[in-house]
DNA sequence: ATAGTATTCAATCGATTTGTTGAATAGTAA
DNA sequence: TTACTATTCAACAAATCGATTGAATACTAT
């Protein structure tokens, strides 16, 4: 196909560049990297046709940023591994310091107006055993239990409001959710913080503590 | 143009992916990495027609991969920052993880089959200094001029035959050229191996080094 | 000004991608 | 076996991309 051994590298790293070239794709491959899942579900997640979430899949199968498993009636697919996870914190990184688009929604709707200073995830863990801060995951359930922060409590945001009682008033609280653009840690701190609690952010995602290396507690054993 | 926040950013991260789509703009970005550069000279180099280069240039432009300066009748492109380059590298690292054609051509191609075993950056610096190693850029002339490694000598793969006589014997030689999917320093490696020199590769090229933050020296002053 | 050069823009065509539809496949349950 | 479900495949129209061509723009040199 391809003459030289330049171009046949530059070829195939195009292909995961393509898989990379979809909002829809993106959305999908940061759903996996909080847990695997069935077509189906990432179809009704997205909002897409189950053909066409079937599609998509089918592209990042081939630029190798998936993989799956069949149990049964359902095809299960996950992230091929933490690298991904890595290219697109890279991803991220660039267009939020080179896209003034991206800048400005990042700025609107992530931004720290209310200084929600983020917590690095290094200090996190070892603070946390030490009991002086609560952390808190807000995804849902399944999520929580597919990997999470060891020592986190799960509060899924809908729960937050019912739950605060659980919370201590005076130790600081970190929460955290999927990632950079997921802004459900957000409301969570701003939620916590109007009712009078200390809490901050943590800076990443589950994903990017996994991938960072550090260790993740799982409650349901792999099927 | 989108309703939520989430799909205003995986919009916007998608312009980066497609701008990744491309083979042709994968090594406009590599030649980029080592130096700024013109539209025609990027042209030949990629041995595509100026319009389409130009068009390919766009591109990166709004994907905010690259930037450019116009001085006198040339534009001059370059990479738009060091997070590119890490961008890159996540790429790269995915694909020779997961894709399976890439992962035999780069095996095939660029693997040690004569032990060329890489020499890990960190440690080039010091041993530099202290003498212990000497460092050889096998990159074309005006590359070397526009950053190198410090201390690094400037022998242009072609001209290596010709040269030899300038490097010592017993101290080993480490080469490195544009990265981990240029062959230069495969190939001054092998040269140098044959004629009885001791000879390792640098494990990454100069922007890889540039952007862990290592220090670069440059000759030409930027215009 | 005038001629010449580097680059970009605009128009074009063939190829590819996206999302939809409906049929085909592979498995479960009874 | 039969009925049912989850997923994939195949075919299609609309939109987009890739590369080519020639004209337009911006600058230099004289």
């Amino acid at each position: 196909m391809s003459s030289t051994p330049k171009a046949a590298v530059y070829e195939q790293l195009a292909r995961i560049g393509k898989a990379l070239s979809n909002p829809i794709r993106l959305e999908i491959l940061e759903l996996l990297a909080q847990s695997e899942r069935s077509v189906d579900v990432l179809a009704s997640m997205t909002g897409q046709s189950i053909a066409n979430t079937s599609q998509h899949l089918q592209q990042l199968r081939q630029a190798g940023l998936v993989g799956s498993r069949k149990q049964g009636l359902f095809v299960f697919y996950r992230l091929a591994g933490d690298e991904v996870v890595d290219l697109l914190g890279a991803l991220g990184t660039v267009g939020e310091t080179y896209l003034a688009d991206l800048h400005r929604v990042v700025r609107t709707y992530f931004s720290s107006e209310d200084a929600l200073e983020a917590v690095p995830a290094r200090d996190v863990l070892e603070r946390a055993r030490k009991g002086q801060i609560t952390v808190i995951d807000v995804r849902p359930a399944d999520e929580y239990g597919a990997g999470h922060v060891p020592g986190a409590i799960s509060i899924p945001l809908p729960e937050l409001q019912k739950r605060l009682r659980e919370l201590p008033k005076r130790k600081e609280i970190v929460a955290y959710c999927r990632g950079p653009y997921c802004l459900m840690s957000f409301a969570a701190v701003k939620t916590l913080r109007s009712r009078g609690y200390k809490a901050r952010r943590l800076e990443a995602g589950l994903p990017e503590w996994r991938s960072a290396g550090l260790p993740v507690e799982s409650s349901e054993q792999p099927r």
